[in-house]
DNA sequence: TGCGTGATGCAT
DNA sequence: TGCATCACGCAA
């Protein structure tokens, strides 16, 4: 099936597809280490059930967070009021701030009691496209997704998700991709200091929805 | 390029 | 209690 295809077919019926092809992911997938797990949401879709539908995107790029001993890690000192969750139960949801009016959506990693999280980017949208364009304002699909702010602006994920599980009973899941196979490329990570041997950014090397910068 | 915006967490 | 710091986006 050929992307463009994909973008332009009609938002909610193309999910039930979706849905017969991919059951959501079991939590266990979570369950591993983290920058494989980073790898593995490569291609995977992220699937929100709302009031009048569902909005769906691919996801096309990640980055791996762990815990002491990486610097850049919400989780780097130990638990605290905010990283406790990148200790909880994989599969769990992190939500946090950044800089007083963005959120970041993560999905927690690792088994239960060790720091891991990824940090999901940027992701080419599937399904609820028109909802999801009014609530960011843009008219382009490239741009749509295509950073982690942006993502959770047109998702419409804020603090309420926080320390919840990536569940279909919480509203939001993820289903798995049978489709295409992903060209994957991996870099530093975007906006932390630099860190000698950072290399745990992947990104789909065939989608516009990446994250520029 | 610079700024908005507010929670977080370490230093007092 | 104070105050740098921050996994960003957008207007210019």
């Amino acid at each position: 099936m050929d992307r463009n295809r994909v973008l332009s077919s009609d938002a909610f019926k193309l999910v039930e597809n979706y849905s017969i092809l991919g059951k959501p992911i079991e939590l266990t997938f979570f369950a591993r280490h983290t920058e494989e797990v980073a790898i593995d949401l490569l291609g995977k879709i992220l699937v929100k059930k709302e009031r009048d539908g569902y909005l769906a995107a691919r996801i096309v790029e990640t980055e791996a967070y762990f815990g002491p001993g990486d610097p850049a890690s919400h989780a780097h000192r130990g638990p605290t009021k905010r990283s406790k969750v990148m200790f909880e139960e994989p599969g769990t949801i992190y939500v946090y701030l950044c800089y007083g009016m963005h959120f970041m959506l993560n999905v927690v990693t690792e088994k239960k009691g060790i720091a891991g999280a990824v940090l999901i980017r940027a992701a080419e949208p599937l399904a609820g496209i028109d909802l999801m364009m009014q609530r960011r304002k843009t008219k382009s699909l490239d741009l749509l997704l295509s950073g982690p702010a942006r993502l959770t602006q047109a998702f419409d994920i804020n603090l309420r998700y926080n320390a919840k599980l990536a569940n279909i009973q919480n509203g939001i899941f993820f289903i798995q991709d049978a489709y295409f196979p992903v060209r994957i490329v991996r870099s530093r990570r975007i906006g932390v200091p630099l860190i000698d041997g950072d290399n745990f950014r992947f990104y789909d090397a065939d989608s516009k929805s990446v994250s520029k910068r």
